[in-house]
DNA sequence: ACCTGAACACCGTTCAAGT
DNA sequence: ACCTGAACACCGTTCAAGT
């Protein structure tokens, strides 16, 4: 069958969990789908574009949490799901650049409503949680790429089945931010 | 005179505030400096260290504010410094991965000590604040890059003496972020 | 409709060799 | 000591031409 948008975005993803972002480059997609590069171009417009699709592909589970799920919870599980990925806070930044409705942003703003903030408060909220969680993340993620600790030092190797550079220290820091965050004292 | 270490900064510097981040190459920094690629590496060790020093440069007017800024008006004029940059808040988190010391952070982790947090709080906050205040521009600026507005649209055209992507909208919830991190109500 | 071939205009980095 | 020449191993994107 021929190639379509949606192999190409699943190709993208792979390579992204197997070697990190600075590996995803169209010539080297092409070759991992056994076709020219040029022919990428015929079902997707651009990389950017690219790169924000796979960025909704790994966002899609923090759509819907249920409801038990609590708004700390749901950006804890957004730091889990991006620090994995080699350079994932930058895809993710440039992919809330390109749409910043992405998940897990909806379900935040009616988490934080459920808190008793009124709507455009709320969206106001939301927006701060998430430069804080982006912040946050990348600056994690680049400090453990530029001197990296023991346990994070597995280069070469796919980071699939790796624990990835999670650390204490960053979750504790990463919480009280959120804790920070929320509306309660205020 | 031969080429040196700190005129390579300059010129990357001078080629940052021009042309923004994608257009400073080694190459292209080569050709402004009518030599060789190769040249520069006998100065300097890679691009990444020498952007890191570029963000040293760029910061070094928030290392040592006078005691009458109070940390909010010294993040704002973080922010102030880095959104005019194209891309600027890429080159600080590629910055401060290298370097999680570079200013305003001293400066930022006095200011909290003055408001009454304990040495180790304060130093726990100022991070905190940071990667908010990183994650705030970088979101504000692929946000205009990416859908720009018409006041944001000066393409092609160097960004010196442009007002930048500044929105009233970013800088109100800027502050209000800056706000809910402040040491008071907790 | 879908893809190739080939080009355009680039990258960061290394290193023997020249001066 | 400082730089050139030349290479190595790549980039994203476009587009006439083929099937």
């Amino acid at each position: 069958m021929p190639l379509s948008a949606a192999a190409i975005v699943e190709a993208a993803h792979r390579l992204l969990l197997d070697y990190g972002l600075q590996d995803v480059s169209m010539r080297r997609l092409a070759g991992e789908l056994g076709v020219r590069p040029g022919a990428l171009y015929y079902h997707v417009p651009s990389k950017q574009q690219l790169l924000a699709d796979v960025a909704h592909r790994i966002l899609a589970p923090l759509a819907d949490p249920p409801g038990t799920v609590g708004v700390e919870e749901l950006m804890r599980r957004f730091r889990a799901t991006v620090l994995p990925i080699r350079d994932g806070a930058d895809l993710m930044l440039i992919a809330f650049g390109l749409n910043p409705g992405l998940p897990p942003v909806p379900a935040l703003r009616r988490g934080l409503e459920r808190l008793g903030l009124a709507s455009g408060l709320a969206h106001e909220r939301a927006q701060i949680v998430m430069h804080f969680a982006l912040g946050a993340v990348a600056a994690e993620q680049n400090a453990a790429l530029l001197h990296p600790t023991p346990e994070t030092t597995d280069r070469e190797a796919p980071n699939r089945e790796t624990t990835g550079p999670e650390t204490t220290r960053g979750a504790a820091l990463y919480d009280e931010g959120l804790r920070l965050l929320m509306p309660t004292a205020d």
